[in-house]
DNA sequence: TTGCTCCTCACGTCACGTGAGGTGGC
DNA sequence: TTGCTCCTCACGTCACGTGAGGTGGC
């Protein structure tokens, strides 16, 4: 099951010499092999490889666009596979720690991004995965107003009655009723001086499965991830795409400035 | 007045002996010369050489950066001096020949556009300039109605109260009073088997100085333009970008064909 | 059995920045 | 006058595709 190297060869329009050099290279694509050594390509394997050849038609370099063909694009999402922010981030950065959490550490992290945001005075492009409406309008009548007039833009998913785009320019996205995102907790944020992803998936005992992350390429694919889940669920409200988090590559100082007000935030009860 | 090679290569951190270069190789960028010889570079020059970088920043081979650049984008298009369609093509593509016209001309050419599309059953995106509400409307409930259904997405201006997305989902941008637009009718549609363009500005004699274009680089241009048009005008409703022209590469005949309809169609009056 | 696959080593071309070397204008 | 500018020719490095050459599994 899968197709040879000269299947790919013939579809892609690459040679097969070139498609074995571009993964001793680059490791990608990173075809499944048999016991024999031999290669196994798979259909979305066969979809990045025209990606990049696309990609190189428009004069980018092999490395750029092996390197944008990893990274999810809103044509690539399966809103079926991928129907939480959750669940894409996971199966694209298996890399990421889980972490199992209860709603206070949910509440924690949110607050802490949150504050980054404002002590960095950005104004970043947000998503938000609220789950209920109500809790939205909770949120949004206590701190969160101030967040949301700061930002650029705002997409807020939860169980509203029907998507649309509120007075306020608040895109207010109705997640399908019985759709895996209901039990979505997640938290996009993406600014010229900050990205932070949170993301959470509710368990039966009322835990989280959770993971978070301020680096720029996780939170942009997580944006990505986000926007064509919007995208899907409601097509005429279809976001803009948002430009690349510029600018961030201290990830590390800004990680431990979330986590350390989020520990700080928690040890405080 | 300008800036020389120097201060050009402390600005945008490209090397004097590249600039020259690149002159010399691309043509770009392309300086204002003293009777002696020596560079002088303007502001947008400027500009245009950091695109060229964070482009290349991303990946992209200096020719196709080079060429990037030479094209408007969003961020480029100066709304006082490019205020309308037609004389922010005119600038920017100087070698298109522009011809003077009476209305009817301009209603032929249109017409042959738009059966164009009918005729390759395309669905393109759509930016047409009507200068009146009223003449908007007309065509809508005439022949337009067919054309806006099968358009991917419709952007009319016009000398609306206000702009707004309608119910029909086409998006009605109020050109400001007084705002020399006023004086244009144009028709952008770029589609993926067929792109055209014809902008053109009234004069005191009614009649109108206008070009045309079958060629997807050109069309994708004044479609560009447009929309930094509308997202001046009507910040809140900023159209999203649209994908670029596929695979249209038979400009020859499809120039044709638009040409020999609006002829036949003038012809027989 | 035939044609496909595996692997490594290496070459060839092209893109692109830079340096030399000598000159005249700010 | 000093430092900047002009020009051409040419080199050096790197990216990237491809070919050779010998092997074992579909």
């Amino acid at each position: 099951v899968g197709l040879t190297i000269t299947g790919v060869a013939a579809r892609t329009g690459v040679s097969v010499p070139t498609l074995r050099a571009w993964e001793q290279r680059f490791g990608f694509p990173r075809p499944d092999r048999l016991p024999s050594g031999h290669r196994r390509y798979g259909d979305d394997e066969v979809a990045r490889i025209q990606a990049v050849v696309r990609e190189r038609a428009a004069g980018r370099s092999l490395e750029a666009a092996i390197e944008l063909a990893r990274r999810p694009s809103p044509d690539t999402v399966d809103p079926e596979r991928d129907a939480t922010i959750f669940a894409a981030l996971r199966r694209r950065h298996p890399e990421l720690p889980v972490r199992v959490i209860g709603r206070a550490a949910m509440l924690a992290l949110s607050l802490a991004i949150e504050e980054e945001i404002a002590a960095l005075g950005d104004r970043p492009h947000l998503v938000v995965a609220f789950q209920r409406a109500e809790l939205y309008r909770q949120a949004r009548d206590d701190r969160w107003r101030g967040i949301a007039r700061r930002a650029e833009s705002t997409i807020v998913l939860a169980d509203f009655a029907r998507s649309r785009v509120a007075a306020d320019g608040v895109l207010e996205v109705a997640i399908p009723p019985g759709a895996p995102a209901e039990r979505e907790w997640a938290l996009v944020c993406e600014g010229r001086r900050s990205a932070a992803v949170l993301a959470g998936w509710e368990r039966a005992d009322g835990r989280f499965e959770a993971l978070w992350s301020v680096e720029p390429d996780i939170t942009s694919d997580a944006g990505v991830l986000a926007r064509a889940l919007v995208a899907h669920w409601a097509p005429k409200l279809a976001p803009s795409p948002v430009p690349p988090v510029a600018d961030v590559d201290d990830a590390l100082r800004r990680g431990m400035a979330v986590t350390g007000r989020a520990i700080a935030r928690l040890g405080d009860r």
